[in-house]
DNA sequence: GCGACAG
DNA sequence: ATCTTGTCGC
């Protein structure tokens, strides 16, 4: 699929990317309900002492999450993780992958926040202005924002909200189990978002699409010798 | 200064 | 994220 290049991710200062944060954030689209979903993508990275970084992009089908293709990728780490500019350090190597992809996915799950982000430009919302298409945030744990702990029944939920907005949604998407944390990334909408993460969630807390991205980047990274 | 802090 | 065995609970 066609990346759009918004910006270098070359000899990036702290200074530099925070600068760039809060220029994209105003073109994040908040809108959008996803209709008919075939081909849904999963992306997750693991990285080895040695500061090597590896990726995997994997497109499955909905509602079956059958594997169509999958995408790896490996180079050595190029930013440190700062809370905050996660994106910085993972997203050059996912868009190295995700320029490879064929058949391109109806919306991208991706392993972070959306725009529950101190400057409202997380992982997933970075990488959707990239890609053009529906992205969406799913994180295991809160970056910023305040919220009452949902209903521990599977479906139940309660809203991220932060400077007095609603950023987000903490949603149990497994009975008794410690919830996640939901954000648009761009072009869909908060309720979207949320719906979608709960149909990937079938059975287990962490929705398929990234579930299975992250076992595939273990092992990838394991069989790397 | 203190606490929080995606992966 | 990564280093790591067994173990408690649904």
């Amino acid at each position: 699929m066609k990346i759009n290049r918004i910006h270098s991710w070359e000899n990036l200062t702290v200074d530099d990317a925070k600068a760039i944060q809060e220029k994209l954030a105003d073109k994040i689209i908040l809108t959008g309900e996803l209709k008919q979903v075939e081909l849904i993508a999963g992306a997750d990275m693991a990285f080895s002492p040695d500061g090597i970084a590896y990726a995997v992009v994997v497109i499955l089908t909905f509602p079956k999450f059958e594997v169509v293709k999958i995408y790896r990728g490996k180079e050595a780490v190029r930013f440190p993780y700062i809370p905050g500019y996660l994106s910085f350090r993972e997203a050059p190597l996912l868009l190295k992958l995700f320029a490879q992809v064929e058949n391109t996915p109806d919306v991208v799950m991706l392993d972070g926040q959306g725009i529950s982000h101190p400057r409202k430009l997380g992982l997933a919302s970075h990488i959707g202005l990239f890609l053009e298409i529906p992205t969406i945030g799913v994180a295991k744990s809160k970056l910023v924002g305040e919220y009452n702990p949902p209903g521990v029944e599977k479906g139940q939920w309660s809203w991220l909200t932060y400077h007095n907005e609603k950023i987000g949604i903490v949603l149990r998407t497994r009975t008794n189990v410690r919830p996640v944390f939901i954000s648009p990334g761009n072009m869909i909408s908060l309720e979207s978002a949320r719906r979608w993460t709960l149909k990937c969630a079938p059975k287990y807390r962490i929705p398929e699409p990234t579930r299975i991205a992250d076992r595939l980047v273990a092992e990838f990274k394991k069989s790397d010798v």
